[in-house]
DNA sequence: CAGTGGTCTAGACCACGCT
DNA sequence: GCGTGGTCTAGACCACTGT
């Protein structure tokens, strides 16, 4: 405005208690939360809220980084930022597996967790699969607790909700390759299978008895980054899950799910 | 290369597939890694990365924050940027849970799910406790099923392993006011209570027979981040937790954890 | 092509931790 | 006081998305 005072470079404006990119970012929160901007839809392009907030290009993208952070917003490059319409869904962990403990008995059909994570009809999800026979290493021989360098077949898989659709999820899981290499489980040409790995373990008479979960939440690595579209910023997280029959692992999986999207439900029963 | 175009400022310098900051990152990442910069020990301070790399200031930092969202370091203002020693530690829920029935049941005593997650010795940790008697809001009626409005104990935690060290969890729990209001289990003078939530709520006759646990990750709020002493880009998880006395909800808890200092442990059974 | 976000530079002032 | 990271500016070139 008004230029008394000869200064070399740009100043910095009054220190505020909190950082200008900080109030930033509370303000355009503020806005979504209140419909103000619709969720949906882009949000006003960097210039313009420099221009509004008479702050430099590094400043609106930090304030910007704060609600991607949030899981608020999302970034695509040439077009935008865009406010995330999706509320995350619950993934229950126990109806999940239930359903396919349900299949795997014979007393339901046409069902994958994902499926119910996501309340989707049957034919309305994609799934990509890649299945390969390979030496385990270290950690999936730890997990299943097999010898080092004994072979396991690995599955590759990414989740779609709509045939086309972004993807949801992507996970490898790993068998022994004593138990299924040259079953029909070990041929992609049969997936997606009704009650997914439950299911197809029970097709080989191996019963299932119990699930553990390993929860951790990360950045994603930059091939789940570009596999699920995700922008800087955003946060994932890693299901490490284990299947038993008794006390014996029959599978071993590693699940990535953005975590903006979900929220992992779990119980525990006193019995 | 060869220069035989003015160029006003500063050039972009051979763009590569891969951007400077996210090279930078790796190659730190790798160094740590591979035991070259020590565990507990500070990485360069931001002028030395400058040299080495020949990159401007913000490129170092951008570097710098990939690691620190990946939790690999953290940065403490006056001092520098601190290489995490911690490996994370797992919170198994259903352990955690039961030992505090044990102690409900008299079975065992002195300790807390707290304590058990970090394998500590009754006398070595601290509890910070505030109790107040609050009018619900949307949220804590939800999950107690509640009238909006109808009155709650509020108890915030934090938790520290160390007597003076820093917080690893903080907390808000709710119990209806209709239930604990004027009993020992709203005083803080009684805190930390042997055995929990599960142990005070057994003490006034009502038996937990399930907990559920919803689980989200996220960027810390600002005073989370200030009570954890969180850096920028550090993600925390989130869990949501009920606990019921047959079908009705007695207890409702938000616990915030870093999440790069632990891992969530679930089972599920087939039962 | 114009407009968007992605990356980078160079320099400045400030707040914090230590000695 | 000095060195550290935290914030901010101003300007530049690049890559992607749309028309």
């Amino acid at each position: 405005m008004s230029a008394t005072e000869p200064r070399k470079v740009a100043p910095v404006p009054a220190q505020t208690p909190t950082p200008r990119f900080r109030q930033i970012a509370d303000e355009l929160r503020k806005r979504i939360e209140d419909g103000e901007i619709e969720r949906g839809s882009l949000l006003p392009p960097e210039p313009a809220l420099m221009a509004e907030f008479e702050a430099a290009r590094g400043t609106v993208r930090d304030a910007i980084a704060v609600l991607r952070q949030d899981g608020l917003v999302h970034t695509e490059h040439g077009r935008g930022t865009v406010v995330r319409p999706e509320l995350p869904i619950t993934r229950q962990a126990d109806d999940r597996y239930r359903a396919d403990w349900a299949v795997a008995d014979g007393l339901a059909a046409q069902q994958t967790s994902f499926t119910v994570d996501h309340n989707l009809p049957w034919d309305r999800h994609r799934l990509e699969v890649e299945v390969e026979e390979v030496e385990s290493d270290d950690v999936t021989a730890g997990l299943l607790v097999l010898a080092a360098g004994e072979r396991v077949v690995e599955r590759r898989l990414v989740f779609r909700p709509k045939p086309r659709g972004r993807a949801e999820q992507m996970s490898r899981s790993w068998m022994p390759a004593s138990l299924v290499a040259g079953t029909p489980v070990a041929d992609p040409a049969n997936e997606p299978w009704e009650g997914g790995s439950i299911a197809q373990l029970a097709s080989l008479g191996v019963e299932v008895t119990e699930v553990r979960e390993h929860v951790r939440a990360r950045a994603p690595k930059s091939d789940e980054a570009a596999t699920l579209v995700l922008s800087a910023g955003a946060i994932v997280f890693v299901i490490t899950r284990q299947m038993f029959a008794g006390s014996q692992p029959v599978e071993a999986a590693e699940i990535v799910i953005p975590a903006d999207r979900v929220e992992l439900g779990y119980r525990i029963f006193r019995s």
